[in-house]
DNA sequence: TTTCCTATTAATTTCCAAATTCATTTAACT
DNA sequence: AGTTAAATGAATTTGGAAATTAATAGGAAA
């Protein structure tokens, strides 16, 4: 019960959609897993994370039972919620299924795609190559900023495949790859110049060569993953453990 | 609470897995939803919920968190929550996407399939022949058995396409063309020859036809959602409704 | 009539304590 | 020793009451 309710706005008739606690640790803890905060396969018992966001057991649980069912949590009846697990032959399948899905919608962005998508592209990888991708100098640092800037690029590109549900896949993925990307950024930082990467997708995708923006963005995808792969780190498992709970 | 762990074995090592009164409403409520039992666009207020399925609060409330993030109910902080809305605009988008989704899954697994493969999709098919598609003879009427017989068909043929995500996402479209296909159901019955349509999918798959599988497979999903739009269901707007709030 | 404000009612959300279940240890027995 | 059973402790799950918020109705002012 911190900052719940910043601002009660009711002088115009435009209702203020004010939050819940729930939904607060909803998105808390969503960003605490991706980036790694709370760390693959990690037991997530109520006591804990009542403390750590400072919010009562209900909203916790509501916020859990929200992410175990897009996989970010999983869930075991009467035994409670784990982070879900890692392992190199779950990056593989998530990269592959990434491939797929991504190739359909920038196929289909690129076909129906009008001006005010062309100019969003335009805008948003202006922004993100404005921002550095450590929030450090030297050494890597999450940089919340970036990593929001670097999703809007690409959620521009493949914004008008026309379809929602597409569109939720992608970030569901997304999401579960950014997992592995977190475990993997202080290893791979500054191997990569990411802007040009970004640069050749945009160039690709605004004249409108589909076959040339999906092999590079399928590119990008597969060279992220294998930096992940070659780090070669301790933590990450061959394949999941039937044996583990946090399997999902 | 009322057949809640029907049996508590625990002479032998295998733990058994008890369920919770979550789960068991999250799964009952599912089926309302998917079946049409609970409308489209429905409110699902607590106190009703709670007497249908006969548990508490947070129980229920844990359920519809749940299916809010599959798309199955609309959350509105501090307003409750809603069956999801349809609409024609809506079917079409799903048709759209399940024909894309799918079309990946039947070619990754008609490649890599096994013969333990082939033999499950055999015998899918024929325990589905064997069940009519209605549980009354005349006119329709909701055929559990059937249902579930029918997805394990359309699932033992995508069962190895190497992707749980792929799975997943299929599932996740299958549930929602369920709702259109129940609000129909009593319309389009007897019209369908749906047997021979899963027998031409078995026989292409098996003969590892990917082009023609594919072929039968998006022209079944595209008749399944043609007789629901020419059905012009009175209560199937054309297109969703933003002040509604069941939009999602 | 319309708009705004207030009082009232209804619904949602949250906290918490009791009940249930799981995990671990200890004891008893073969 | 090894296995089974009971006992203890810890964690999860659940029901309901309290707090918060939204929705509604009624009345005053423009």
């Amino acid at each position: 019960m911190d900052e719940h309710r910043p601002f009660a706005d009711s002088r115009n008739g435009a209702k203020s959609p004010s939050t819940t606690v729930a939904s607060s640790v909803y998105v808390k803890m969503r960003l605490d897993i991706l980036t790694g905060d709370l760390r693959p396969g990690e037991k997530l018992r109520s006591e804990f994370l009542r403390g750590r966001y400072n919010a009562g057991i209900s909203p916790v649980r509501e916020a859990l039972n929200r992410l175990s069912t897009e996989r970010l949590v999983c869930r075991e009846d009467q035994r409670g919620f784990h982070v879900a697990g890692v392992s190199k032959a779950g990056l593989v399948e998530l990269t592959k299924t990434r491939c797929w899905i991504e190739e359909i919608a920038i196929r289909e962005s690129i076909e129906w795609g009008d001006d005010a998508w062309e100019e969003q592209i335009v805008l948003s990888f202006h922004r993100l190559s404005r921002t550095p991708r450590s929030s450090e100098d030297l050494t890597y640092a999450f940089n919340a900023k970036w990593e929001g800037l670097h999703r809007d690029f690409h959620n521009a590109i493949i914004a008008c495949c026309g379809s929602h549900w597409l569109l939720g896949f992608c970030e569901q993925l997304v999401d579960q790859a950014d997992r592995y990307r977190q475990l993997a950024a202080a290893v791979s930082y500054p191997k990569r110049n990411e802007r040009n990467e970004h640069k050749d997708l945009m160039e690709a995708t605004l004249s409108r060569d589909a076959d040339r923006a999906v092999a590079i963005q399928c590119a990008h995808i597969r060279k992220t993953a294998d930096i992940v792969l070659e780090a070669n780190l301790s933590f990450l498992p061959d394949d999941i453990d039937l044996a583990d709970p946090s399997r999902c």
